[in-house]
DNA sequence: CTGCATCCTGCTAGATACTG
DNA sequence: CAGTATCTAGCAGGATGCAG
C-alpha cells in the first residue's frame, strides 16, 4: 500500500465505461483500510464500533469513508437499525466474498514472499546510499 | 486503484519491521501504474520507452518512480548498457514472477465481476442523489 | 453509537526545463 | 534515450466540533 490510497472518485471520464481491466484490477481493493475492512468482515458481521476498535490506526474518517467505498462498490452491505442509540452493521455481500479468494492469494503471497521483499529493499538502500 | 495511490515511503517506523501481514498484503503492488508495470514486463524485457509508450497515461516522472520502487522490491530488475544514447531494460526477478500469479487471479476476479461493481455504483449513486 | 461538516497541513503527481 | 531537478496546484487524510 505504501503509504496510502487515494479513495476519491477515479476521473468521470471512466466511472462507467467499458473494461480496460488492466488499468483497474486493483481499483477496487487497493486502499490500506480497505483490505483491513475486508479482512475483518470475512468472519462475519461487524457493528461500526467494532471496526473501529479492531483496525488500529484508522480514523472514524477513513472507516466511514472506506465503508462507503465498498458499499457503494456493492461489496459490503450496511445494515441499519432504527434503536436508540443507533446499531449499524456491516457484513460482506455475495460479491464481496467472490472477493474472499484472490485476497487470500494475495495474501498467502505476503506471508511467503515479503521477507525477500524487506531483505532486497536492505540491499538496495545500503548499495544506494 | 481508485484514483491514485501514493508512492512514497511507508513509515519509517514499519519499514523493516516484522509482519503485521494483513496490514500491507497489497503494499507492494497497490499503485496504479505497478500493476500496468507488471503486466508489461509479464511478456518479457522491455525497454524504458517502450513502456513509456505501452502505458498510456504514465508520466515520465511516475514511470522512473514506479520501477525504482519495484527494483528496491526486488521485483524488477534494471539493467544498463554503457552505449550511446543509453539503453536501459527491465524485466522481471525470480521474485517477481512469483508474483504474476496472485496478480492474474485479481485480474480474473475484475474480468469476471467489474461490471457488477459498476452497476452496484450506477444503482447506490442513483439511490443517493 | 454512528456518523457528517469543517478546517488545516503535508504530500503527490503533473508540468516544465535541463543533462549525461 | 533515459533520466534528474524544481515548482505548483490539488487533494488526502488527520483533528476537531457537532448531530440524530
Amino acid at each position: 500500500m505504501r503509504g496510502g490510497t487515494k479513495l476519491n472518485e477515479e476521473s468521470e471520464q471512466w466511472e462507467y465505461e467499458s473494461p480496460c481491466h488492466y488499468r483497474r484490477a486493483l481499483e477496487v481493493v487497493s486502499s490500506k483500510w480497505t483490505v483491513l475492512v475486508f479482512y475483518e468482515l470475512e468472519s462475519g458481521t461487524k457493528r461500526y464500533g467494532d471496526l473501529k476498535r479492531s483496525i488500529e490506526g484508522v480514523t472514524q474518517k477513513m472507516l466511514t469513508q472506506t465503508l462507503r467505498q465498498l458499499e457503494r462498490d456493492g461489496l459490503v452491505d450496511r445494515r441499519v437499525y432504527p434503536s436508540v442509540p443507533p446499531t449499524v452493521e456491516y457484513s460482506l455481500t455475495p460479491l464481496g466474498e467472490t472477493l474472499i479468494e484472490p485476497m487470500r492469494i494475495l495474501h498467502k503471497w505476503t506471508d511467503a514472499h515479503y521477507d525477500s521483499v524487506l531483505q532486497a529493499r536492505r540491499e538496495y538502500d545500503r548499495d544506494h546510499s
